[in-house]
DNA sequence: GCAACCGGGGTCTGCCATTGCG
DNA sequence: CGCAATGGCAGACCCCGGTTGC
């Protein structure tokens, strides 16, 4: 418990956003915790009282009269009066027996509380029954969980409606752990990395599943990328990891192997020196970590087949890579679209080369402008192509000045 | 005033497999 | 055995604008 007190003392530090009614309710959810988890699951029906002690109103509605047959439970019957709640509520069955059918069979849960306790937060009753529907073990965790999680939760964030957001979006990422004392380890590991408020509060809202992994698969992720930036020759391992993170939000949720195979792909495939790679990884090389090993060699190989078809060498390649690495996030389809599209309208490969940072745009842009472009009869040779990769406003305003002064 | 350079913002779950527990 | 917890996977960009330098 004094871990919890911990944890918020210092997320609040870094917040400082917390009112006294919500610092109450949180040390009252606090002061009881995880004792009746161990209630809820033991089935003891005496102690349902206690289940929900945050919204001590609804506690009866917790499900009365169906603990009685056991019988049926036993043999794996589902039980009914849950199963009517739950249809009440609107939530969608036929997704609930597909994806957790146990959850159905249970004799103790607790939907009319998490219902009120989301209510309370301010989501609605179809994002209740979505959330349930989509993740229905949600049911299964007691009022005092709940309450404990969501303020380890709103130390991270400003308000309750963001983490309905989030929970709207990911129902499965705010329950799929019912370990407390791991989110709290988790926020304060992450924490000591230097990561500050803003920097959780963008990986949670972006990557919450982050914060349901155990506390040591994070630090093995961590570890990796430490070793990675010494292995390289980097002298600043805590910086190195926060350019990453910062980069790339997604990668504590990816597997290490994947992590680790590709950082060991670009650096044999490129033939890179340490400090290129040190320089890729902490810039726009961190996102291309995140695809699957397989998805990573298939999208190179064919870049590098696609670009030397084209009258590419391999030192183009590697310098396209390194100049914009987003390149091999491209799908083959898509990627062949856009260069084809490019050199059909009159640019030349090596200037992509050069300027990769076209490839940014989606295809049907890239088509609209070179049509636009070929209108007033652009001449990209003797202009460049970075009017290409202009935002939309600087783009149009582009075009009028033409409109109005054409080339001569 | 213009464009190149450069970095940043948004976005990413829902499912399956495995493990271990009661 | 059944279930809860948790690890891991597939899928695969687009756009904007501040700063800098001329």
């Amino acid at each position: 418990m004094a871990c919890i007190s911990a944890v918020l003392r210092f997320t609040r530090g870094l917040l400082n956003q917390r009112s006294p009614l919500q610092l109450a309710a949180c040390s009252a959810a606090l002061h009881s915790s995880t004792s009746n988890d161990e209630k809820l699951r033991s089935g003891a029906a005496s102690n349902d009282e206690k289940l929900c002690s945050g919204t001590a109103s609804n506690d009866e509605k917790l499900h009365s009269g169906t603990i009685c047959n056991d019988e049926k439970l036993r043999s794996g019957a589902e039980n009914a009066s849950l199963v009517e709640n739950l249809a009440t509520m609107g939530v969608d069955l036929k997704m609930v027996r597909r994806r957790q059918p146990g959850v159905l069979r249970k004799a103790i849960t607790n939907e009319r509380g998490l219902a009120y306790f989301l209510l309370s937060k301010g989501a609605s009753h179809e994002a209740v029954a979505g959330i349930i529907s989509r993740y229905p073990r949600s049911i299964t965790r007691s009022g005092v969980h709940l309450e404990e999680r969501w303020e380890l939760w709103r130390s991270i964030f400003k308000s309750n409606s963001e983490i309905v957001n989030i929970l709207e979006r990911s129902p499965e990422s705010f329950f799929r752990s019912s370990d407390n004392d791991n989110l709290q380890k988790n926020i304060l590991f992450l924490g000591s990395l230097g990561l500050n408020s803003k920097d959780l509060h963008r990986l949670l809202t972006t990557a919450p599943r982050t914060f349901s992994n155990r506390v040591e698969l994070n630090r093995q992720m961590i570890e990796l990328l430490q070793d990675v930036c010494i292995n390289l020759g980097g002298d600043q391992p805590e910086q190195f990891v926060k350019a990453i993170i910062s980069r790339n939000l997604y990668i504590l949720i990816r597997s290490t192997k994947r992590i680790k195979t590709n950082i060991a792909f670009l650096q044999e495939t490129l033939g890179l020196s340490n400090t290129e790679l040190m320089g890729l990884l902490q810039g726009h090389g961190a996102d291309i970590l995140d695809l699957s090993n397989e998805c990573l060699k298939r999208n190179f190989k064919n870049a590098e087949k696609k670009l030397m078809s084209l009258g590419c060498s391999r030192s183009d390649v590697k310098k396209m890579i390194i100049n914009y690495a987003p390149v091999l996030f491209v799908s083959p389809d898509n990627l062949k679209n856009k260069l084809d599209s490019l050199v059909e309208g009159g640019v030349h490969i090596k200037q992509i080369v050069e300027k990769p940072k076209v490839l940014d745009f989606s295809v049907e842009n890239i088509k609209r402008r070179l049509a636009e472009l070929q209108l007033i009869d652009y001449d990209f040779k003797k202009n460049g192509i970075g009017i290409l990769d202009s935002s939309r406003k600087r783009f149009e305003a582009k075009l009028v000045r033409l409109a109005v002064f054409p080339q001569e």
